[in-house]
DNA sequence: CTAAATTACCCTAAA
DNA sequence: GGTAATTTAG
């Protein structure tokens, strides 16, 4: 056991760690070495004896929750492996696992990710005849959200005049029915919402005597991480599990507070004091991140929040270099000008790819540096977007085998029940559903006995197959791992020979997005149980639970931690992580901050708090930057500058102007929205940086050769007078080509039909020579 | 009923 | 700029 880690910490780190009992709070600045003192009062305890599955230490992310355990475990050792790890909702999980029947689950309960759940609401809203202008899913979704993280239960929710009054105005009246309603059916379904994992432990610790005492009892410490970003519920949760031994200590930092949108409540890391009065409070204020340059210009930007605790951070380091900005002329301009300043300052310092960082506030700004970058054949990888386990191809797949481990749930019995297509339409599931309300059973208990009702020979005939089908795959499942079945689905639906016979770019994507899917699994199944030692911590490689873990999945988890590729990411996903490069950029009023945030100096702050955060990632160079306009939603827009910006002393700042080469503007709207919409964006990327592994991981099922005549429909390949092939109306040639780069339609001449108009970007052609 | 084609709609961050 | 919903053709 490593023995000196005392000798690593500070003065007021070393109090924070050996203080381990009674209350304890640490108001702990950007890189004032928080990690490390949470990381070294976790191993300190363990190392003075206490058992490491009595430690509960709750994180934001799973990588920080890896990272802390990797570290512990090398100074504390296999020990390690027993502690109560995680993100909230990744513990909770587990725990709810175990007591699943104790709280009328089942134990393979599914876990619905934000889509599962808007389309649940989408069909409430349907079948209860509601205008649906009125009745949008994700504003229905987010307020059943804030009533949950806010313990206000469909009762209380339609007494509460506050939030009735304002469904009222927007025309929502039975907002508390839908609520409700909601609630049973993930009941029904034996699933539960990102917000579920959190009630139903606070639920389980409120209404189970037993239940609280045996978790209140097993942890005798607790620590939290970025305390000051978890929201109501979970404070109430934190409270109930520390009220028995009252080792709690939380860690935070309330200039770093980014979570208001999702119930974050500042006031618990703000009130913790009041909570607990006999705690112990450390200010870790020390800056051992940045230089002096980047600390002051973080304070500078802190100071103009009103609300925040006093607190100055402040370093021994350099002083640094000035932060530099970048004005350009367009969103492409802005990505040439940052690929050119990476470049430039590689030869220069020497620094490796794996040392820059790209942050933007919104996800879509990823692709105009995704393309500078390629064109200078810089190495990057995107981090968060779209997740990998949101794509359809991925989502339906997904869909089959959570139907196989749990058939109630009925979001995923829909996704799937007709596709691949096997002749169960609309009107049938109509059908069904009817039989299921009447004597009030699960769709799927009507569908597995679909004999017994009286239907036509040919809907029962359908049914059946279906049912036959899944049925076949959980015997299958009884004696074969998780990937055996996974991979028999794949194969047997059609689903990924139909993306590999069908050769365009998309197709090709989505069968690697499957292959790579397949291959988690098998990874997951073939990988050796480590034992724990704890009662209760489920630690198998079952089909449920690989499903439960990944929808737990966060976005940083993605692999590629060690290769050495620039950093793209939301500033959102940044927090916790540090750069020696880091490029704030897209700095405009009305995107950073957004134009949401202007309407109320509560949520100006918070988005200041994000520019804040963005800031102290840097380590030694700070890079900012605005463009005078951009694309956005498909239209090009002037912009101004962001208010933040002054907000910095112009003393610290270099300017760098828009350049007077190349007209940008003009380029930018002209070829260059050309050429971005013919490019396979999203796909080439996951490809670009996943397809390596796919290949050398997996070997390719048996499918048909591809029609070597066959071209994808790519509209930047089609030309005047070139001759094609259409699915439906034959072959002809193409005499025109209009529209934008975004609606791009051929005028296409047939022999059969005279001319049509096609838009290129749906149909499927193809090319003859 | 299916598949293709067209139109409608959304739009901050994320477990 | 992308996807979901709807319409259209077969």
């Amino acid at each position: 056991m490593q023995q000196d880690y005392l000798e690593e910490l500070n003065e007021i780190q070393r109090q924070a760690v050996t203080t381990t009992e009674g209350p304890v709070m640490m108001i702990a600045g950007p890189g004032s070495g928080k990690t490390r003192t949470l990381t070294y009062r976790i191993a300190h305890l363990v190392a003075t004896g206490t058992d490491a599955f009595r430690v509960l230490a709750l994180t934001f992310t799973n990588k920080a929750a890896k990272e802390m355990k990797e570290r512990i475990h090398s100074i504390v050792g296999s020990e390690s492996r027993n502690l109560w790890m995680g993100t909230f909702h990744s513990v909770f999980s587990r725990i709810l696992r175990v007591e699943a029947e104790n709280i009328g689950y089942p134990s393979n309960f599914v876990i619905y990710d934000t889509t599962d759940s808007r389309n649940l609401i989408k069909t409430i809203v349907k079948e209860m005849n509601l205008p649906t202008e009125d009745y949008k899913p994700n504003i229905l979704s987010s307020r059943i959200s804030l009533a949950k993280n806010n313990l206000i239960s469909p009762a209380a929710y339609r007494d509460n005049p506050n939030l009735t009054n304002q469904d009222e105005a927007a025309g929502r009246p039975k907002m508390a029915d839908i609520y409700q309603t909601y609630i049973v059916r993930c009941k029904a379904a034996g699933a539960m919402d990102f917000d579920d994992l959190l009630l139903k432990m606070h639920e389980m610790l409120e209404k189970q005597p037993e239940l609280r005492k045996k978790y209140q009892e097993r942890f005798h410490y607790i620590m939290v991480d970025e305390y000051q970003d978890t929201n109501h519920l979970q404070y109430r949760i934190i409270r109930r599990l520390a009220e028995y031994y009252q080792n709690i200590c939380v860690v935070g930092d309330d200039a770093q507070s980014i979570y208001g949108f999702r119930g974050a409540n500042i006031n618990n890391i703000l009130n913790f004091q009041k909570d607990y009065p006999n705690v112990q409070t450390f200010k870790l204020e020390q800056n051992y991140r940045s230089t002096k340059r980047i600390v002051a210009a973080a304070n500078e930007i802190i100071r103009h929040n009103k609300q925040q605790l006093d607190k100055v951070i402040w370093t021994d380091n350099d002083q640094g270099s000035k932060i530099t900005l970048f004005k350009s002329s367009s969103d492409n301009d802005e990505g040439d000008r940052v690929a050119d300043s990476i470049l430039g300052s590689q030869l220069r310092y020497h620094f490796k790819n794996s040392d820059y960082a790209i942050l933007y506030r919104t996800n879509a700004q990823s692709r105009a540096f995704e393309e500078s970058l390629r064109k200078k054949n810089l190495r990057y990888r995107v981090y968060g977007g779209v997740s990998f386990y949101q794509r359809k191809e991925i989502k339906d797949l997904l869909a089959y085998l959570k139907l196989i481990v749990n058939p109630k749930d009925e979001e995923s019995l829909r996704r799937v029940i007709n596709y691949p297509t096997r002749g169960i339409g609309d009107k049938t599931v109509l059908k069904i559903k009817a039989i299921a309300a009447e004597q009030s059973i699960t769709l799927w208990d009507v569908i597995s006995n679909i004999t017994s009702y009286k239907l036509s020979g040919r809907i029962i005939n359908a049914i059946k197959g279906f049912a036959d089908l899944i049925k076949s795959y959980q015997a299958m499942l009884l004696s074969q791992d998780a990937y055996a079945v996974a991979y028999e689905v794949a194969k047997s639906t059609k689903i990924l020979s139909n993306y590999y016979q069908d050769q365009t770019v998309e197709s090709l994507s989505k069968y690697e997005n499957l292959q790579e899917l397949l291959n988690s699994i098998k990874e997951f199944s073939e990988a050796d149980v480590i034992p724990t030692d704890v009662e209760g911590m489920p630690n198998d490689n079952s089909l449920g639970s690989y499903l439960q873990q990944i929808q737990l999945h966060t976005s940083l988890d993605d692999e590629g931690e060690n290769e050495d590729s620039i950093k793209l990411m939301t500033i959102h996903a940044a927090k916790g992580l540090e750069f020696q490069n880091v490029y704030i950029v897209g700095l405009e009023e009305d995107l950073f901050p957004s134009r949401q945030s202007t309407v109320n100096r509560e949520s100006l702050e918070e988005e200041r708090r994000l520019f804040y955060v963005a800031a102290t990632r840097a380590e030694k160079h700070l890079y900012l930057s605005y463009a005078t306009g951009r694309f956005r939603h498909g239209k090009f827009n002037y912009t101004e500058p962001s208010r933040f910006i002054e907000e910095i002393s112009p003393l610290d700042i270099t300017m760098i102007g828009t350049r007077t080469r190349s007209n940008p503007t003009q380029g930018s709207y002209g070829r260059g929205y050309a050429d971005r919409t013919s490019r396979p964006t999203r796909q080439a990327r996951y490809k670009r940086n996943n397809s390596a592994s796919v290949e050398k991981k997996v070997s390719r099922p048996t499918a048909p050769p591809p029609d070597p005549n066959f071209r994808a429909t790519d509209p930047g390949q089609l030309n005047q007078g070139m001759k094609v092939k259409h699915q439906r109306f034959g072959e002809g040639e193409i005499t025109a080509i209009e529209g934008s780069a975004h609606n791009r339609i051929a005028t296409i001449k047939f022999e059969d039909y005279g001319n049509k108009k096609i838009m290129m970007k749906y149909a499927k052609l193809q090319l003859l020579d």
